[in-house]
DNA sequence: AAGATAGGGTACGGTATCGTACCTTTCAAG
DNA sequence: CTTGAAAGGTACGATACCGTACCCTATCTT
């Protein structure tokens, strides 16, 4: 029963993850309005009878392949476990944020979420709550813990959060998504360092 | 020779207005792909002739479109001269900002520029140092001002605006274009005066 | 070894859309 | 009143694209 399914089901996940990595090369690129599925067929290969059996529809192709590509940016913005100072803890997770969100990915995702929020509004609402605001969350009950320490004035966690998040991610997101600008790495180490000194008023 | 071409010019920019309206409404809503030049000739009345009289293929409409109602949003981006004291000065700024970057036209460009950005770079880079940047250079002159005044610490004014409206923006604006959340005037208040008193360190 | 099942390759139907062509109507000038 | 240009109204050609049908190959079970 569940032998004659096993290795099929390999290759068939594995087909699945063909189709769904040519999906997001040319979806990232393009747009949802300008790639055909055609185009995905061109690049996957094989006959457009198998694409269409691993997804019905263009809008589903188009679902599963951002869930898949969500999945993970989300999972890069999930902050590791904060054991350091709390200067060192904000520049790190400064920097994790803003580095996944001027990444390849991570632009490509915002464009693709933001162009089609009017059509798929689970997916970006979802995208934003566990994206985004989860990182904001988890800032703030950090910043929580921090503040019944007493090394932090009173203002509250979730609020100093955003502000701090938002003043890390500055012009540099707008910049990359309107203006095309890249932004190295060291740019992003100053920008948050100047962001930390700020929040830490030093 | 410049009587009988007046009147026409009247009704053809009369015209045109109206063909840029309809455009916009049909546009804002469903964006660059799933407009067709059909709807907004259905929309806009009259013969497809006229309407490609005016504007010779579907690009060169939305570009004249988009860069119209640019024009407008960024003209209520840019400050009026500041005369008040800090405080009141980076409040009304902020407040002023983000009301515009929230409205319902600001919102509808964003989405525009962000899904259009890699077929129509020019317009969402111009749009980009035109719109944002340019507040924030503003905001620095304002900033540089105060400096030498000695009320303000010793940080670049460049950076320090762009933190500061970074903390205005806060999630709002994400929240906005992904998930769809809109935001009353008295969380606006609220947001800016939050960034305001973490900025002067109150 | 033989048949069933998944996949490869390609052609096709139906539809939507861009931009043009053609004819009619309005309207202002002489 | 006549005349000519601009705009209305609609049909059309060409193309692209979504999803399906048809037929052939290969791989895996019994």
């Amino acid at each position: 029963m569940s032998a004659p399914v096993t290795p099929p089901t390999d290759k068939q996940a594995a087909k699945r993850d063909e189709i769904l990595n040519a999906a997001w090369e040319i979806f990232a690129k393009e747009g949802f309005g300008r790639t055909s599925m055609d185009q995905i067929h061109a690049c996957v290969g094989g006959s457009k009878r198998t694409l269409y059996k691993h997804f019905p529809n263009k809008e589903e192709l188009f679902e599963a392949m951002i869930e898949r590509i969500s999945g993970r940016v989300i999972k890069a913005l999930k902050p590791r476990s904060a054991t350091e100072s709390l200067e060192a803890t904000l520049f790190r997770m400064g920097v994790d944020y803003l580095t996944v969100l001027l990444s390849e990915d991570g632009l490509a995702l915002y464009r693709a979420m933001t162009s089609e929020a009017r059509h798929f509004p689970e997916l970006s609402r979802d995208f934003f709550e566990n994206g985004p605001e989860a990182a904001t969350k988890s800032l703030a009950q950090f910043l929580s813990l921090q503040r019944s320490k007493g090394s932090l004035p009173d203002i509250d966690p979730e609020t100093a959060a955003e502000l701090f998040l938002g003043a890390v991610r500055g012009n540099l997101h707008l910049s990359a998504v309107l203006a095309g600008r890249s932004h190295s790495p060291e740019v992003i180490h100053n920008k948050v360092s100047d962001a930390v000194r700020a929040f830490l008023r030093d």
